[in-house]
DNA sequence: ATGCATGAGAA
DNA sequence: TCTCATGCATA
């Protein structure tokens, strides 16, 4: 019954994690992006850079529960270190000092995505069929279709949920 | 901060 | 084909 392996997947500690985590980042007058690529310097093994959106939802908690257990200590790991190296230089007195072809982002107007939200209300996992019929009805493609429902379904598993639900 | 998209791997 | 982790582009 207690759990083995999960040691701390509490959704409680999650959150009050991230809070702090959140916190101490800002107090260290650091960015999202900043941390993502730090994330590389600390040399753990499998763990490379993360984007300046990841860092976002973790503070937020929009990402998967797993997704958000499996970044935890690596955040944590960061952050240590971080703090760490501030204590240094308050230690010391420190001496003044001193990026074609874009990719292209469909924009669904609000009318169409209040149908999409519709549809997915009745079935949230339409057949290839049925995504079909919606595109042509809504005037969308047929894969910018199938992957608003992706991306729809993907959200409801986030720890919390942004926007309609 | 969030919308739409990609790609690797599962099923 | 879908899920899942992730990110570019954009509001």
């Amino acid at each position: 019954m207690p759990c083995l392996g999960d040691v701390e997947s509490d959704p409680r500690e999650l959150e009050a994690f991230a809070e702090r985590f959140k916190q101490r980042r800002i107090k260290l007058g650091v960015t999202q992006a900043d941390v993502g690529s730090a994330l590389a310097n600390l040399k753990i093994p499998g763990v490379g850079s993360l984007s300046q959106s990841t860092i976002c939802r973790f503070e937020s908690l929009t990402l998967s529960h797993n997704n958000m257990i499996a970044l935890k200590p690596v955040l944590q790991a960061w952050l240590e270190e971080a703090e760490a190296a501030q204590r240094e230089r308050l230690a010391k007195p420190e001496p003044p000092c001193c990026g074609d072809r874009r990719r292209k982002r469909t924009s669904i107007a609000a009318p169409e995505k209040r149908s999409l939200e519709a549809y997915f209300a009745l079935q949230p996992r339409p057949s290839s069929e049925k995504i079909a019929a919606i595109a042509e009805k809504l005037d969308l493609k047929k894969n910018v279709v199938r992957v608003w429902f992706c991306n729809q379904r993907q959200k409801q598993k986030r720890m919390k949920y942004s926007a309609v639900h």
